[in-house]
DNA sequence: TCGACGCGC
DNA sequence: TGGGATGCGCGTCGAT
């Protein structure tokens, strides 16, 4: 419960405080009390009372629910003035007596639940708040009344719930409020949900039925087909009387088969706004809890943050944290008990026996659906090593499996630890064939990591679902990281036990093996724990949001792909590096030395500030810019100009820019992450990180290795192949001109391409009138500038400094680019209109890019946020392109009976490694795939082109 | 921890 | 009006 609203929510209308004729406004807040402990039993960790062990992880839910309600009150402007928890009273209602299968299909509540049910009342009426509930009644029929009621006198109500049945009562005045994902669902909301206006919506619903509450509707016929029906023909009884005249046959002889039935459903679905009301309005009037009852019960239910809050009368304002404080995260900070004896904590087991292993083993395979997680005792997937397992089979019901626990070294204990565990080759045995069964789906958080574990033990996980790469599905671009603990927070309101906690911090961290199993079992379990929540409420979002085929085809998939990738490596030449890095060393204190001389003084080279005040205080030299910080700029293009001008200094400077950074990023860090074991380098592969879907490369990146000057050069020569093999390189040909030229629709870039000309030689020919042969390099090199500044979405300034030329002449190319391909002009609208209006866009394939900057505040973040939704659809389509291509790329490899195998991607290369007898065939199947890997879901206009080559080293391959 | 800088596509 | 004025990453270094 932060204070701010989720960003993709849009913010509600601007309603003025509605005054009714005999009183102050009226601002009611209805909580479905019914719903809202359910969802929290499911949604939260199960947390029990530490004295006796009863659940209560619901109640403490629902107590900071209502007690950020009730600091609110105090501060915010729309903040209740009259507030009620409403609750079902019985099972039966007169729903029953229409129908007597109503809810029929309900499971009894679990059995934890049960207890929880009287303590949220009894929670209710602690903070002072009206309890309200009528026998013969549900929930929602109470709400609608007294939401009928306050709407009618113009006052404003909010309904705390994500009950979808009470969403015909939204309306101008009448809102929903899920504080559990904390979002408003004001009219849009309900009419993107059930593609009708809220007056409609029990239309639609008689029509589709509900399955949870047995409502039977028509057979047949889902949301789409129902709100597309009621658009149609106005409403129901118009669509009952005329359904003789509906076009499909099935769909006609439905409707009027089933038109009783449909009525009976509206019956069932239609909140009572009639209902009696339990309580006067006035009775409902918000006000401050009594201190000393409220103390008391917080007392008696162990809740002590908010107990503390609540004393100190300040909390409310960081709503994440107090849910959070209550849970088992708050009790691990506590004095650690006996470590051999703690087997069993906060509900998670720690299994180190066979018999109750297989028992857990069994459970996931009856499930038919687990979350797991991998423990290893160091960072690197591709060398770490297994320190144990967790499995999770229902919220609350996770273990962990420990296999590589033992003593640290020179650590004494007072009493010898209880380390006894499951042999790691007997777990592995026992794990491997539900990990590989595939009718149990297998859940993690970003399962690259698990995966790249596992295989290395032997263990090919399969099929797998991965919460973050659903998350980055769903919301790429609205949160920075979509790591566990930041989902946790945001949608289970809860802050899982940070690694740090268990395993220390800074230099007396210590690896996870040596975490005692108490310990161990807490943080490990959560994580799958937390997997399975979080897989439970976002999977069921792809398909709603129409982004399944973006996950399944462009996702799911590659997790796999890159383990493999990344446990192949790449083989360098350390000798070659060394003596590079040797060479380096040497000329950059020749370069240093003179530096000084030129300077007049010793000063540190790699200062930019120093840098600063030596060119522009001490020697007088013209600063022309400045840093976004207002520091004096020092960048290359700075000390270019300065060196133009026939200063001597400022070319030494980036000489020696040059070398440090050849020498300091490359050089001496490729040798040091030479794997030992493998003598090769892995690099990790990001898979969520950029916004467009292109990956990115770390720890170390392999996709920024130099290759535009000579010297850098020397250092992509280092990267080679085994003997017998050769390295290839295949990359795309202007991917990104081509998929702009087919999203645009411009003819001429399309012809071009078609034709296999130069397209910026072609670009320049049109732009300038001038005939490609005998073509001025200059002219050329200006109009590749342009057709680059295009795809960024660049300014006349920005090209006049990319080309050294003056802004009016760049405006004027602009211009007279927009005036030759007037298509483009037309794209970079259409994206910018989009982002505005929607704070997305999304690529040829589907995927989804957020740019919430749209929505920001400066003039400046909206321009940038247009120039990002000119560049990702062309940006994704590629980087979408290339992901299906890799997908695709290790069978084909294998069906055509290759050894050769995929190294590593630099967004638009493929670098493959492959015994040298076998190149020509490698080339023609890279080509093949990677030219044909936009089919069968799209046909793209312009050929994709694939350029290959096989060579000894990756700079010779290019 | 942050900003400046620079490497890649 | 006028400031700001090419997209997406990662890693290093110095300054704080």
């Amino acid at each position: 419960m932060t204070d701010t609203l989720d960003a993709a929510a849009p913010p509600l209308p601007d309603v003025d405080r509605p005054n009714t004729q005999d009183g102050p406004p009226i601002r009611l807040y209805l909580v479905d009390g019914s719903g809202f402990i359910f969802r929290a039993f499911h949604a939260l960790p199960p947390l029990t009372r530490k004295t006796d062990g009863l659940p209560v992880g619901a109640v403490s839910g629902f107590c900071n629910m209502i007690w950020k309600l009730l600091v609110d009150m105090k501060s915010q402007p729309d903040a209740p003035t009259h507030l009620a928890v409403v609750f079902d009273h019985s099972e039966k209602t007169f729903r029953n007596k229409l129908y007597d299968q109503y809810k029929a299909h309900r499971p009894p509540p679990p059995e934890d639940l049960v207890p929880q049910f009287p303590l949220v009342r009894e929670a209710t009426r602690a903070f002072g708040v009206p309890s309200l509930e009528l026998p013969g009644y549900e929930a929602d029929d109470i709400i609608a009344a007294y939401a009928c009621k306050v709407r009618d006198m113009g006052g404003e109500v909010v309904i705390v719930s994500s009950d979808k049945d009470l969403m015909q009562l939204v309306g101008d005045r009448v809102f929903m409020l899920d504080t559990m994902k904390n979002v408003k669902i004001g009219i849009d909301q309900v009419a993107e949900k059930f593609g009708v206006t809220p007056d409609k919506v029990v239309d639609v619903q008689a029509l589709c039925g509900d399955s949870v509450d047995n409502v039977p509707g028509a057979p047949g016929i889902g949301i789409k087909t129902a709100s597309a029906l009621i658009n149609e023909y106005g409403d129901l009884d118009t669509l009952l009387a005329r359904a003789g005249e509906i076009k499909q046959q099935k769909r006609r002889e439905t409707l009027i088969e089933f038109a009783d039935q449909i009525r009976l459903s509206r019956q069932l679905v239609q909140l009572d706004c009639d209902t009696p009301l339990p309580e006067p309005l006035d009775a409902l009037v918000a006000d401050d809890p009594n201190p000393e009852e409220l103390q008391a019960f917080l007392e008696k239910m162990e809740f002590r943050t908010l107990a503390r809050r609540v004393g100190d009368g300040k909390a409310g304002t960081n709503g994440a944290a107090t849910a959070g404080a209550d849970t088992p995260a708050g009790e691990a900070k506590a004095p650690a008990r006996p470590q051999h004896k703690a087997i069993d904590v906060n509900g998670y087991v720690c299994v180190r026996d066979v018999p109750t292993l297989e028992a857990w083993i069994a459970r996931a395979m009856d499930a038919g659906v687990v979350a797991f997680d991998t423990e290893t005792d160091a960072l690197s997937a591709t060398s770490a090593g297994l320190c144990g397992v967790s499995l999770a089979v229902a919220p609350g019901e996770a273990c962990y499996i420990p296999v590589g626990h033992c003593e640290a070294e020179g650590l004494q204990l007072d009493a010898p630890a209880d380390l006894q565990q499951i042999p790691l080759d007997e777990v592995i045995a026992r794990l491997k064939p539900m990990l590989e069964d595939p009718s149990v789906l297998k859940v993690a958080q970003n399962a690259k990591y698990d995966l790249a574990v596992l295989s290395r033990y032997g263990i090919d996980v399969g099929p797998i679902d991965d919460t973050m790469l659903i998350s980055f599905t769903l919301e790429g671009g609205l949160r920075k990281s979509h790591g566990m603990d930041e989902l946790s927070k945001t949608w289970l309101e809860h802050e899982p036990i940070a690694f740090k906690t268990v395993a220390g911090t800074g230099k007396a961290q210590k690896s996870f093996k040596h975490v005692g199993l108490s310990e161990a079992t807490c943080y490990a379990a959560e994580d799958a724990d937390v997997t399975l929540r979080l897989w439970e409420h976002l999977k069921p979002r792809l398909a709603h949001e129409h982004l399944s085929t973006v996950y399944e085809r462009h996702e799911r998939p590659m997790p796999q792909v890159l383990v493999g990738m990344e446990l192949a490596g790449v083989k360098v030449d350390p000798d070659r590096l060394r003596q590079l890095s040797n060479d380096f060393s040497v000329r950059m204190g020749e370069l240093e030395a003179e530096a000084h001389r030129l300077a007049g003084r010793p000063f540190n080279l790699g200062s930019p500030k120093q840098i600063g005040d030596i060119l522009f205080k001490e020697m007088g030299l013209a600063s022309g810019k400045t840093t976004a910080t207002g520091a004096m700029s020092t960048d290359a293009s700075l000390l270019e100009d300065l060196a133009n001008q026939g200063h001597e200094l400022p070319r030494v400077l980036l000489d020696w820019r040059q070398l440090s950074k050849l020498k300091g990023t490359y050089t001496d860090n490729l040798v040091a992450a030479i794997d030992p074991r493998t003598n090769r380098v892995h690099t990790s592969y990001g898979l969520a990180a950029a916004t467009t879907g292109r990956l990115a490369s770390s720890d170390p990146n392999l996709q920024n290795i130099p290759i535009r000057t000579e010297e850098g050069r020397k250092i992509r020569k280092c990267f080679i192949a085994e003997p017998g093999h050769v390295l290839i390189s295949a990359d795309y040909s202007q991917i990104e001109l081509r998929l702009l030229a087919h999203i645009g629709d411009i003819p001429q870039l399309k012809k071009a391409f078609a034709d296999g000309l130069d397209i910026h030689a072609m670009t320049a020919s049109e732009m300038f009138g001038v005939p490609v042969e005998g073509m001025p390099a200059e002219t050329r090199r200006r109009a590749k500038a342009i057709n680059f500044g295009i795809v960024y979405g660049i300014s006349a300034f920005g090209l006049a400094n990319q080309l050294g030329i003056s802004r009016d002449e760049a405006g004027a190319y602009i211009k007279t680019y927009f005036e030759r391909f007037p298509g483009i002009r037309t794209y970079m609208d259409r994206m910018q209109q989009q982002v505005r209006s929607q704070a997305f866009v999304t690529t040829i394939f589907g995927r989804k890019v957020h740019i919430p900057a749209a929505r920001g505040k400066s003039q400046a973040e909206r321009a940038f946020a247009d120039r990002a939704a000119i560049n990702a659809p062309i940006q994704g389509a590629a980087a979408d392109v290339m992901r299906r291509a890799m997908i695709r790329m290790p069978a084909a490899l294998k069906d055509a009976g290759l050894k050769a195998k995929m190294l590593l991607q630099v967004h638009d290369e493929l670098v493959f490694e492959a015994p040298e007898a076998e190149a020509e065939a490698v080339i023609a199947v890279a080509r093949r795939i990677m030219e044909r890997a936009a089919e069968p879901a799209l046909q793209i206009s312009v050929p994709l082109v694939v350029e290959a080559r096989a060579a000894a080293n990756w700079d010779d391959a290019h």
